[in-house]
DNA sequence: CTGCAACCTGACCATATGGTCAGAAATGGA
DNA sequence: TCCATTTCTGACCATATGGTCAGGTTGCAG
């Protein structure tokens, strides 16, 4: 053995291992003020404190509010990508679609911060993530929309427009973390484990049951 | 007869007419800027400039961002009330909820900067329209879903939980205007009306199939 | 026509904010 | 231990912004 257990991955110092956790501390930060305040109405000073730091140490870490924006926009988008994963790989619409609706009403109740941001950036255009509009999600839209095609082909589901599906589902999925104050007022507090359950099952029968798949 | 063919109503006089028609315009441009930088990404000047108005008139007619920004909520809020009407006095869901989703869905295409801000508003904690959620809103909501609980009583539709119905209608029709830019990146450019009308229909056979609903 | 009240606006102010920087403190290799 | 490098921070600055106000202009009742 080593002289201790300190290091659980070799590389990673001391020096490293701080300034991971820093950045990580004021990314958390900052997805928090931006999703509760959206961009301009965001501050360093808002962020800083949050963070527990000095405002001139997040411009030590991030060049520029943009550039600390970014990246949280840009994280967001890599969760989301990954839970876009859950579709591939199935038989039919009953596993895909049902296994996607699964993965973004969990991305919905554990990162509701992340998907307000990402929702405030697009509504007002994209200013940031634009070429990931033109690029990423247009080829991975292009790619689930001919799976689904496929599904269609084979009849295995009514016929349905692809690409109107998909904004059913992220819109569906997506509405229970970035209107989630409005449900919880409706809802008189909190949803409860069973709420989400129960919004996950009334997504999930609706939808498929709606493209002609069997529940 | 009077003078001339000046007052299309009696009582208005040139005041009064200017006087509406610049609130007007100020709500217009408010409502625009808002959609598109949010509450804190506004100028008053960016809002005077696009309504034609020196600044310090904005202050004539509302005293602060914050009213002005409350007056936008408020006519948004009305619009979206109305609509909601569509839904009353339909013999079964298939009437029902098919004129809700054609009302929700044209109001996604005339006002999306105004389902913009509202969707913004919410997001950020609905700190302007609180009141609005736990009074009116709550009281319609309740009312809707008595209603979709008596079509599922008297056997029209599919056992289906009123309240997360609600929010899948909200959702998929409000995404076409909060997301519609990436929509029309996805989509290569604006819609058209046959996208639109697809755009319709495809949430109303989804969603009238999924609870049950002949189409 | 006249006076008053409503309407309009350029110039100005206090404050908040993103960002900078010089220098202090911590770190770790030699 | 020593010192170069990285990390941290209080103090500061330029700018943008919401809001104010004195004084001018316009509409309209009497």
């Amino acid at each position: 053995m080593n002289t201790s257990s300190d290091a659980e991955r070799p590389k990673i110092g001391r020096r490293e291992a701080n300034r991971r956790a820093t950045e990580e501390a004021i990314l958390n930060a900052a997805e928090t003020v931006f999703a509760e305040a959206g961009f301009g109405g965001a501050t360093m000073q808002l962020i800083a404190d949050l963070a527990g730091l000095p405002k001139a140490n997040l411009h030590y870490y991030f060049a520029s509010k943009e550039e600390l924006y970014r990246r949280v926009v840009e994280r967001i988008f890599q969760i989301w990508l990954e839970a876009a994963q859950a579709m591939d790989d199935a038989p039919g619409p009953a596993e895909g679609i049902g296994a996607y609706i699964d993965a973004k009403m969990e991305i919905s109740r554990r990162y509701p911060n992340g998907s307000k941001v990402w929702a405030s950036e697009v509504m007002h255009g994209a200013p940031v993530i634009q070429d990931y509009l033109e690029t990423t999600l247009r080829d991975w839209t292009a790619g689930r929309a001919a799976v689904i095609q496929g599904w269609i082909d084979a009849g295995k589901m009514a016929p349905t427009d692809p690409q109107h599906l998909l904004y059913m589902l992220w819109a569906a999925t997506q509405h229970y973390a970035d209107f989630g104050h409005q449900i919880e007022v409706l809802n008189g507090g909190p949803l409860s484990d069973a709420d989400w359950r129960a919004a996950r099952e009334s997504v999930k029968q609706i939808i498929l049951r709606g493209i002609g798949v069997a529940i």
